[in-house]
DNA sequence: AGGTTGACCTGGACGC
DNA sequence: TGCGTCCAGGTCAACC
């Protein structure tokens, strides 16, 4: 495998970044920029996906000091204290093809590069993302962003359970509902399902007590595997130019249609739920 | 109000 | 070769 010249292809590689590629991100960023100032800040000319007024965000981040990194659901979280002693967050949303890169300076800026944070030590952080649904923002001052919904890795069974009582909506459906818990995206909802042995489009409502339990657990055993595994390939994403893949996770059911299923061989469906393309094995989830 | 659907956006895969 | 079409999906708005 040749690191030496990641092309701008290799770049926009689709990685669909869900909570673990999301946890594997701001720790990697993280390690790199804990306690770095942000000098100034560059935000594109174009309409920009930007949550937050562009002057907000360039006057809340100019000569802050990133305090630290780190992950709320999908969402990507800097902590900062101002110059003039306030605190103030900045989020990043990567949406579906969105990367934050820690590069110096004298490395070409890719395309699609929509903000960049120049640092005290002059390297850069960039936003870069070609499908632009990702989003940048500020938290107002002195409050703190907790996302929409629970955090999957931390809700105890008893509150996970309670999530889906009385719902009609698809179980599946009901995982990508951020509201409820945020951080879960289409793979690790298919994956989890197929360990629990549940169908994606099983009331969540419907589902019996032992059911809600197992699809706790696969849920978190699933992410945290993902998370545990892509931590080894930090050091390859954000580095100056090259961008290589997050961990793959072993899929078992997503993105495998038609192939045989890893268990009993069946062949995998491919159905669409919720508007979105949906992996199971009819015969091993019920 | 819970549930469902489609728009947004662009690169890549695929078919002819 | 090149063009057209479709697909991917997180989130939000609009609708039922």
């Amino acid at each position: 495998m040749n690191l030496g010249h990641a092309s701008a292809a290799c770049l926009i590689q689709p990685v669909m970044p869900e909570l673990p590629e999301v946890e594997t991100v701001a720790n990697g960023v993280n390690a790199r920029v804990r306690g770095q100032r942000i000098e100034r800040v560059t935000l594109g000319s174009k309409p920009e996906p930007l949550k937050s007024p562009a002057a907000l965000i360039e006057e809340t981040l100019t000569g802050a000091k990133i305090e630290r990194v780190h992950r709320v659901g999908k969402t990507i979280v800097m902590d900062l204290r101002r110059s003039d002693g306030t605190h103030a967050q900045a989020t990043v949303h990567l949406g579906m093809t969105g990367r934050l890169l820690v590069s110096q300076p004298d490395v070409p800026v890719p395309p699609h590069t929509h903000a960049i944070l120049h640092l005290g030590d002059g390297r850069e952080v960039r936003f870069v993302d070609p499908r632009r649904f990702g989003r940048i923002g500020v938290v107002a001052e002195d409050t703190k962003y907790e996302g929409p919904g629970a955090e999957p890795l931390t809700i105890s069974e008893a509150n996970f359970a309670a999530l889906f009582r009385g719902r009609k909506t698809p179980i599946k459906a009901a995982l990508l509902n951020q509201a409820l818990l945020h951080g879960v995206g289409n793979i690790y909802a298919d994956e989890s399902l197929f360990r629990a042995g549940i169908r994606p489009k099983r009331h969540a409502g419907r589902l019996t007590r032992a059911e809600l339990l197992k699809l706790h657990g696969s849920l978190q055993t699933v992410l945290k595997q993902a998370i545990h595994l892509g931590g080894s390939s930090v050091s390859d994403y954000v580095d100056a130019d090259g961008v290589r893949g997050f961990f793959q996770l072993e899929h078992r059911v997503y993105s495998r249609t038609g192939q045989p299923c890893r268990e009993c061989g069946e062949p995998i469906q491919r159905i669409v739920v919720g508007g979105r393309s949906t992996h199971f094995c009819k015969k091993c989830q019920k």
